[in-house]
DNA sequence: ATAATATACTACCAGTGCAGTAGGAATAAT
DNA sequence: ATTATTCCTACTGCACTGGTAGTATATTAT
C-alpha cells in the first residue's frame, strides 16, 4: 500500500500553487526544480490537474498554473482522489452491489474502517490548514 | 491506493483459520472453495503467510494450516503487514533518513498522519474482535 | 507397501500501471 | 520575430499483479 509518485508531486505541485495563492501563475519548470521532479514528467501531473479542475493554465510567456480555487477551498482529499481515485481500499467498499455478500461480509467491514480512517484525515485538511501549520512551525518553511 | 487480491485473500484466509481454531488444521482447498478463490494462487499466499511465522502447516493428508498463535494475538496490522509492508504511504514516512528534507517536510507530514490513521485501525482489532463482531450481529455469520 | 491427500517448491506468463523520456505544436508576451 | 510556456501524443523499460502449471515431498489411512 504505497502512494505513486504522481499522487506526492501532485500534492507538493498544489502546496506550492497554494504557497503562491495571488502573486500570478507558476511555472511548471520552477515547481520541478524547486521539488527536483523531472520537468516534463510534472508536466503531465499539471495536465491532470487541470484536467480534474484543481488549477488553471495560463499560457504562453509569463504563464503558468494557479489553483482554480482560494487554498482554503480545497481539501487534501481532492488532490489525493486525482491519482488515487475515489476507491481506496477495494471495490466493494465503493461499490456494495460489487459482490453478493457484501451486506454480511466481516472481510469488507475491515477495509471500510481503513478507508474512513484515511478519508477523514485528508477530508479535515486544506491546503490552507497545511500552509499555515508549516509557517507556525518556522519561518522559512519548506514544502 | 487499492489492496492487492494477496492481502485480501490473505485476510478472508486467516479469519477462517481463526474460526476454526482449536478444531485442527484447515486446507487451502476448503478456504479456496469457501472464498472462491484459485486453489493455486492461495497455495502461495499460505506460503508467504508461513514464512512469516503467522501460520503453522501440517503436511500430508489431514494437514493444513493452524494460526500460529491464538486469533486474540494475532492484529489486523500483523496480517496486513505481510504483503503491504510495513510502509503505508511513502519511503520517507519509514526512514526519515531517506530525504535531506524530511525534517521540514511538509508533504512528509501529511503522509505521516494518513499512515497513522491506517495503523491505528489496523493495530487496535485482532483477529478473535472480528470474529466476536461478525458473531454478535449475526449467528450465521461469514467471512 | 501403497494409494490418497496435502503442503512445498519452482518456473512461467500475460496484462497493467508506474515512472519517466522525448519531440513538437499551439499560444502568449516582449 | 523571438522567447517562454503550456499542450498533446507517442514511446519505453521495468516491476508488480494475478494468476496457471508441474512436480517433489511429507503424512495418513487402508
Amino acid at each position: 500500500m504505497k502512494l505513486s509518485t504522481r499522487t506526492r508531486y501532485a500534492m507538493r505541485a498544489v502546496l506550492e500553487l497554494a504557497n503562491n495563492y495571488g502573486k500570478g501563475p507558476l511555472q511548471t519548470r520552477v515547481i520541478a526544480q524547486n521539488q527536483d521532479i523531472s520537468t516534463k514528467y510534472l508536466e503531465q501531473i499539471m495536465a491532470a490537474l487541470k484536467s480534474m479542475g484543481l488549477i488553471r493554465s495560463q499560457r504562453g510567456a509569463k504563464g503558468g498554473y494557479i489553483l482554480a480555487n482560494p487554498p482554503e477551498k480545497i481539501k487534501l482529499s481532492d488532490v489525493f482522489d486525482v491519482f488515487e481515485g475515489p476507491v481506496v481500499t477495494v471495490e466493494c467498499v465503493a461499490d456494495d452491489k460489487y459482490c453478493k455478500k457484501s451486506p454480511d461480509c466481516i472481510a469488507r467491514h475491515i477495509w471500510l474502517e481503513v478507508q474512513q480512517a484515511v478519508r477523514n484525515v485528508l477530508q479535515s485538511m486544506t491546503l490552507q490548514d497545511v500552509i499555515d501549520k508549516a509557517k507556525e512551525k518556522r519561518t522559512d518553511y519548506q514544502i
